[in-house]
DNA sequence: GTCTATACTGTGATAGAC
DNA sequence: GTCTATCACAGTATAGAC
């Protein structure tokens, strides 16, 4: 790995090159899928050379390992701060807003994380399995807890943050299709569907 | 291309080894994506040797380009029956279970169809700003027409059709993380999804 | 029509000069 | 630490025997 023999950790020059190299290698990533991503294509859009990109990253699965581990430490922050705070009904479509706004803003992080479960999530099932079904239960235990209460309608809490999940990261990974039937009004789409989400669940969730 | 001399078509057996080489290429393609997937693979799927693949069909381009035309013959189905017949809450509902239904009984082509607009849709943006756009427009103005008439609430049409779109394919796209999150459950949840989604534009639609 | 053998290109990774 | 040159292999595709 690169290291400098100081005891200083990474040097300027060597975080900034990593940085690069990541931020290059998460676009094709997130474009063509692991399998179909390559060195050459990194390295063109990261301006560094394939053998300098080597000196950084052990190989290429090392990058792609790199970019998982990221991406998974933020993905599930949104739901994890649902609590019982507030009011029911606003703290789901609070959450809704969320991750839509991770979607318009963290698109290529969406899609890298959507090629992966599309291929069937070789690398990361542990984590769906885990960290993932663990923290999915919690919060439908607690959305369940308010459907007890008579403070939400009765639906699968289950379902109910597929359909989130859904709606939400729909936007940022089917983006072309989305602007290519919106056309000449695709501009305002976050807001659009900002608006049609919460009127939607809303609509379900109210009692 | 395969043809017999004879003035009869394809005989059977070329039939055979082209549905035999389709179907193979169907799975590979749908869980690597284009670039992602090899003919090795599709040979080693099918039983059909390389250069026997490459006298069927004239690359591995070739063999895509006809599995999205396929494709989209059937993709667009379901809403083209979407009509003022009924009543339109009933319709719309119909239509999201017509639509789940396919993500049940036609998984691959869902994921086929996902890993090409996650790339960008280099292959079928024509059709998305064609054909797709000019029918998700007349689908949106039916819509908008019950809104008019006071039959169901006041929504945006198209992003409504986006979130069953999204919803709905969600269980075919992503069936690998729904089915880590539901665990011992994950046999029904076709049936599940069913009765949620029901639930949810029911109550999103019912003025 | 189908197979074996092979040409040619792209890809991940390494060696060694500087 | 970074580059040029290059390797070994896998990928698509073709030629030609049968």
């Amino acid at each position: 790995m690169a290291r400098a023999a100081s005891t200083k950790g990474p040097t300027r020059i060597q975080r900034e090159k990593t940085e690069a190299i990541l931020e290059a290698a998460l676009e094709v990533f997130a474009t063509y899928g692991y399998r179909g991503s390559t060195l050459d294509q990194i390295a063109a859009k990261s301006g560094i050379s394939k053998p300098n990109i080597l000196y950084y990253f052990d190989g290429k699965e090392t990058i792609h390992a790199k970019l998982l581990a990221r991406l998974l430490e933020t993905w599930l922050e949104p739901l994890e701060h649902l609590s019982d705070a507030g009011d029911p009904v606003d703290e789901i479509c609070a959450y809704v807003g969320r991750k839509l706004a991770m979607s318009r803003d963290y698109p290529r992080e969406s899609r890298l994380f959507a090629n992966e479960v599309l291929q069937g999530a070789p690398r990361i099932l542990d984590e769906l399995a885990g960290p993932l079904k663990t923290l999915t239960d919690k919060k439908s235990a607690l959305i369940q807890s308010w459907i007890n209460a008579g403070k939400i309608k009765a639906i699968d809490p289950h379902h109910l943050i597929f359909s989130i999940w859904a709606t939400t990261q729909h936007y940022a990974d089917f983006d072309v299709q989305v602007r290519a039937v919106l056309s000449d009004k695709a501009d305002a789409r976050f807001e659009q569907a900002a608006e049609f989400l919460d009127t939607m669940y809303r609509a379900t969730l109210t009692p």
